[in-house]
DNA sequence: GTAAAAAAATACCCGGTAGTATCTTTTTAA
DNA sequence: TTAAAAAGATACTACCGGGTATTTTTTTAC
């Protein structure tokens, strides 16, 4: 039972790649075949039916590699305005797993699927829960450390944050270039100073 | 030549609810038809295929109404920190034009298309270069008024501004709750706040 | 080494969807 | 009033996509 966790695993990679770039309707079972060289056969003995993998893909795929570059700034943080602008800085422009003119893959789902497919908003729900959890953690903890004022509102200011990035990853898209990011981080400086 | 334009309204109009509710690429010609009570006939004697009643849509439905909510309220208005504050307010809690489990139409369409359709990315990227404008125009008055800071950067702060509503349509589509909108207004007013 | 189970290959089906071809009705202009 | 053009109706086609049924090959366990 090696072989094939190798192929499932093949599977789930090749087919994430071309989501990431096509939108998950748009990919179709064929276009997985022939990218991985793997035959219908083989597709539908690891996975039932097209949702189930793309249900794994996020599973096994997204929220690891998402959670470390989401989560894992706000490990061990001092100061949210510095882990804040990071953990974005980070995402925008060092990330090699997103590509601007793809946006991010985790926002693209959700805007994809929310409307027609609870599974899917399920799991990638958690996925932003988790983030916004440590993300007011990180604030909180930097409230008592005097880094910000004591009257910022975690919760909002997490969500503001996090909106912001889901918005500029959409401009990303439609400019195709990376300038919109530096200028979304200029004032994303700005405005995380402001709360000190 | 009076009916013939009331059919061809009709058919975008009804086209673009569904399309807004269920997304462009889930929405059949045949579903359009069966709304409408139009033939196929009729329909391709209208248009020549699905994009160009898409691209119609945008250009003859969504950019006059939303050119309405977006651009509207900088109309003669004095204090940005005011006039952004209140449009970003009407467009998410009183717009009757857009539901919260439905998020924005623009930002739908601009998600679902800019990874394969080039034609589509560009009507719609006319749309956000409008507001785009408009927005900064009215903040470098502010600036010249002295409502706000000389140091603050016009195109950056609507960026970050366009960017946080584009990203809040997508929590409320996940959340389906208007609260999410409320939160996001406190924080977004705290910021503009900072501007002063 | 062999039988049983796992993994993969092949061929097919069925429903949905965009688009066409052709015919019929309705408007319009003279 | 009538001929021509506009508008609309009907019946198809061709294709694509997800999924199934069945057979063949490969692994695994004994």
């Amino acid at each position: 039972m090696k072989k094939a966790e190798a192929t499932r695993l093949d599977i789930l990679r090749k087919a994430f790649e071309l989501i990431y770039v096509k939108g998950y309707q748009n990919t179709s079972i064929d276009d997985i075949l022939a990218r991985t060289q793997v035959t219908k056969g083989a597709f539908y003995y690891h996975f039932k039916n097209k949702d189930e993998m793309g249900i794994a893909i996020i599973n096994e795929l997204l929220k690891p590699s998402l959670a470390n570059a989401f989560i894992e700034p706000f490990r061990e943080a001092q100061d949210p305005v510095e882990a804040i602008y990071r953990m974005m800085h980070h995402l925008l422009m060092e990330n090699a797993f997103m590509k601007v003119e793809h946006g991010c893959p985790a926002s693209n789902l959700t805007q994809e699927m929310a409307p027609w497919h609870a599974g899917f908003s399920e799991v990638l729900g958690e996925l932003t829960g988790q983030w916004e959890k440590v993300m007011i953690k990180c604030i909180e903890q930097g409230k008592k450390a005097g880094h910000i004022r004591a009257g910022v509102n975690a919760r909002q200011v997490t969500l503001f944050v996090m909106s912001g990035y889901w918005g500029i990853r959409n401009f990303g898209k439609l400019e195709n270039s990376k300038s919109v990011y530096r200028t979304y981080l200029k004032e994303l400086r700005a405005y995380l100073l402001s709360l000190r």
